[in-house]
DNA sequence: CGGAGTTGCAACACGTATGACGCATGTGAT
DNA sequence: ATCACATGCGTCATACGTGTTGCAACTCCG
């Protein structure tokens, strides 16, 4: 019994914990991507918590970015592999995986930017999500959705951009549904009238 | 006569200061688009000289940056002015904008992205600039080379980005001509295979 | 009420980047 | 040789960010 209540105190108390961290996160992000080179001080002002707490929370600074970049991976990860499907058409599969990813990276973009972290955890899921991109735009060419002759590695660098270009623009009147099927579009087709979206 | 020795001694001396301040800002340029935050220290050891020389060519580090961004700003302008013209085919005109500038912001790279300056002369070029990209991609709209529906905006935005991405890629193997005609070839076209490059 | 846990606040030590000196040296022009 | 100028070197003061610690106050639970 009194293992149940300790049990519900701590409960209680790592809840209370969590939500502390979660915020210094999200306002760590905001801060960043603002001004990469922010100050702690900054960063718990838009906290709201005092600098000390930060630093309780998070050993040093490299120990808060890695943290931030481990945790916007791993939404990252979730994202793709929730919409990453081998049996939906390959347009399908590209449009959610794409709108999915810009929800994480419009909220997490100086967190995701961090791609190679002190922690080797983070390096491998990035390198994990990039292999399922590839494999993604390799199914995709193989249906006949991508020319033939199509430099894999340059498409995947030009989705990457615009994802990033996407996810940052100023564009605050549009969703992330719509913001995937304008980057697909342009991805597909470019802006070149002889051969529009509806040229066959 | 004494005048004319003078002047042929100052200019001799100006020469020599115009090459050490070139040293520098191409140094700290190397030294940024690595580590935006590195220190003078290691701009001074990249550039080859002592930091209180730096300290003597610029009076503060923000000064340095400005110089770098006024510096990068102009060969900018220059790159985009000498390509441009409305007499040449508007995809020739592209294309060569296009490789111009990539040719300098692979040199400059760090410093193109300070587009928001201490300056006010390097954002007002910058928003020239601009200006004349707006210009091309509407003369190209209008000679039916891009879709009569093209979103402008969206347009300059993802250029910006393919240029971006081109200049900072690992293609050591290509020159500014061919990363032009790709990049080029991508923005008009995507990598859509029922609009190929080809279809009519 | 009493205890555990967390926070804010103030203060501290430490390292590093910055910017400004003065002085000696070297180089090129007269 | 002499002068003007730029540089390198060593030094200094200063500011800022980081990380740690001790203490009081607060909240929640038993």
């Amino acid at each position: 019994m009194g293992q149940r209540c300790s049990l519900v105190h701590v409960t209680k108390l790592r809840s209370d914990t969590e939500r502390t961290v979660r915020t210094i996160l999200e306002a760590a992000e905001r801060t960043f991507s603002r001004n990469p080179a922010a100050s702690m001080e900054q960063v718990a002002e838009a906290a709201g918590v005092a600098r000390t707490t930060v630093h309780r929370r998070f050993t040093s600074r490299d120990a808060l970015i890695d943290a931030m970049a481990a945790w916007a991976t791993r939404r990252f990860a979730e994202a793709v592999e929730s919409a990453y499907t081998t049996t939906a058409p390959v347009p399908v599969t590209l449009h959610q995986v794409t709108a999915n990813v810009l929800r994480v990276k419009i909220d997490w973009g100086y967190a995701m930017s961090r791609t190679t972290s002190r922690d080797p955890e983070v390096a491998r899921v990035h390198s994990e999500v990039r292999g399922r991109c590839d494999e993604m735009f390799r199914r995709a060419r193989d249906a006949g959705l991508l020319r033939a002759d199509a430099d894999l590695d340059w498409v995947r660098r030009v989705y990457y951009a615009l994802i990033h270009e996407a996810a940052t623009g100023p564009d605050e009147d549009l969703d992330a549904d719509a913001l995937a099927t304008r980057l697909v579009d342009t991805l597909l087709h470019g802006f070149g009238a002889s051969a529009g979206r509806w040229a066959m």
